[in-house]
DNA sequence: TTGAAAGCGTTACCAT
DNA sequence: ATGGTAACGCTTTCAA
């Protein structure tokens, strides 16, 4: 790999000037074509690493998701990474595949590596809650804002992120509440949350939200409700069986999120469970696949999108130097009912679908 | 933030001991001692950058794949991502976004950040084929491969890439046949191909696979047609809305991948065509999707997490230094037909559906 | 086992 | 506008 010392001797300058001309400061224009060519020649490429040493900047960002798998994620990073390239930063993005460990691990490398911004979707496993573990992450997360030159955003809707980083969040009480209503309006009564674990501030405030809107519909003998469990398909998949089985009179299921409430709707298909007739299905965030599905699901949309683009803007307004805003700013954006045809009205004959916008490119390898 | 010399100085020793024992290499156990509390309480994380500029050695290896959102990526990725974690490296994702442009851009930007080891799905975008755009991309490539320290691998069926570079493959053709003599076999005759510019050898391959097979039956009058377009969902939908007008007389269709099939199958769900008895559906490559709609898609599978793990070893080789094998390797990895219900036999009823294990974890956050 | 000092490739400062 | 040179944080000789 050549140096900018063999540019500077081909190019018969010194280093100074090539390293001029490399960051577009003004160099005289024969020595900028000579510099050019010997660039060319020798297939040069500064060496971020060794301009880090010095400057401290890498012109990289990195963000830490969970499961890069999961369609919510990806467009959260899409959105992000958008916002980013804007902006001349290159993005990577890390995996903490649902592991604590692994969570700090990729962390402290991105650090190391010397990303100057660092966007977190946290865990929020069983494993990862309330506990020490949790406090103990945070910690190292605030030393990583404070001592180093490295911007933190993170992306929950947990209290204790709130209070110490620039967080953006949807509020998941609001859609669940929405949600549960638009079920209730639509004519069921019997409406069963599904998935989550309490333990979770996100869920909770979900739960809540569902048992608000129980409550001002006087079903208060369901508000108290709620079948806990995995967060994921196969988790939903199983709570429809056990609901099915031990509250046979349930007209609806509220996943508590789209991937628990898609696996309760696979569990209805294959039981050929009349989809929304005898249960209706709703769940909350609005992935891709939720469009993909027959019926599709009715869902409460976040914006995941504007998710990771707004993160981004947060984190270059603290990379930027300049004014930073010194208190953590919490960026609550808003969620949208989306009505398909897992909640249709009962009565009515199903009306002819108006196909959505199909979203996300294909694979084009 | 701290540095090496801080730490240092606060246990009392050489930055000489500190760097030893960082890298595990033996010191005296009482100064072990003193030097752990010193990085504990200095919060002391080592620069990768200040490292890599003396070891050439950073840890990390890099991705880059057209578009994260794509399920098929993501499971490559994370085959890929336990193959390197096993030994130690960290992994960093970055995204192309189907622009040649930004595919160079973000290759040139995880070689200087100094990544050992490259592992490339490249774009095979009608505006990045054969042509001297590719020619040139190879050739960057090639340079970056020879010269640096970075080892690179393609996960392509493009011949140009598998002459210069490792990679790991399916054979697309047999993918094809064995899709297309599927559907000959359950009773369809007039079966016509969806998607992809035959430009792309990936695309040629599949169409070559599917007019072997119907020339074999002896359906030569169709062995010529292919309705060409996008390889992402609206081009399925739309092709098979054309296919339908032009040819009515179809009887399935084989979408050149799972995407292209997907957009037909939600076409035909949305005309209330039935499914598989007016017109049967059968994609390649088996994304998560295929198994979530419904009805589910028949499809080739692609062994996805294998194909990531596979480069992910093949990268490991060139890195590890050692015995390195000279030519490039092409590594070619099976397909398996998965018979679902878009493509079940025509006079059989519809048996009960014993579902496969749903995959893909889901959102926890 | 330890410490001193010479790099690694780049930028930034200071003269010129 | 240019060139010389001291950092940057780390590893790696080489002596002790």
């Amino acid at each position: 790999m050549a140096n900018i010392y063999d540019v500077a001797q081909r190019a018969d300058v010194s280093v100074a000037t090539v390293s001029r001309y490399i960051r577009g400061q003004p160099v005289r224009p024969d020595n900028a074509e000579v510099i050019a060519q010997a660039i060319a020649d020798l297939d040069y490429r500064p060496s971020i690493a060794a301009r880090a040493l010095v400057t401290k900047r890498t012109g990289v960002v990195g963000m830490v998701v969970p499961n890069i798998a999961n369609a919510f994620y990806s467009e959260v990073f899409r959105g992000f990474h958008d916002c980013l390239l804007a902006d001349n930063y290159q993005v990577i993005l890390a995996n903490s595949d649902g592991l604590p460990n692994q969570e700090t691990q990729v962390i402290d490398s991105l650090v190391r590596l010397g990303v100057e911004g660092l966007a977190l979707v946290p865990l929020a496993s069983e494993a990862a809650l309330g506990s020490e573990a949790q406090r103990s992450a945070i910690r190292r997360l605030q030393r990583i804002q404070t001592s180093g030159s490295t911007a933190v955003v993170v992306i929950t809707e947990c209290l204790p992120y709130q209070e110490a980083f620039d967080t953006v969040s949807v509020d998941g009480r609001e859609a669940a509440y929405v949600a549960t209503r638009h079920l209730l309006r639509t004519g069921r009564e019997h409406v069963m949350p599904l998935g989550g674990h309490p333990e979770a501030d996100a869920v909770r405030r979900r739960i809540d939200g569902y048992h608000q809107a129980m409550i001002e519909y006087g079903l208060s003998s369901y508000s108290l409700r709620h079948y806990p469990g995995g967060m994921d398909r196969e988790s939903g998949y199983r709570l429809m069986e056990k609901v099915l089985r031990e509250h046979p009179e349930v007209t609806a299921v509220l996943g508590v999120n789209d991937q628990v409430a898609l696996g309760a709707l696979m569990f209805l298909e294959d039981h050929a469970i009349q989809i929304p007739e005898q249960v209706a299905v709703m769940g909350i965030d609005d992935v891709a696949e939720a469009r993909i599905v027959r019926p599709r699901l009715s869902t409460v949309a976040q914006p995941q999108y504007e998710i990771g683009y707004e993160a981004g803007r947060l984190l270059l307004a603290r990379t930027g130097g300049e004014e930073e805003p010194d208190g953590p700013i919490c960026r609550m954006l808003p969620t949208r009912l989306k009505v398909r045809e897992s909640t249709w009205e009962l009565p009515q004959s199903v009306p002819e679908p108006k196909p959505e916008p199909l979203s996300s490119p294909g694979r084009d390898g």
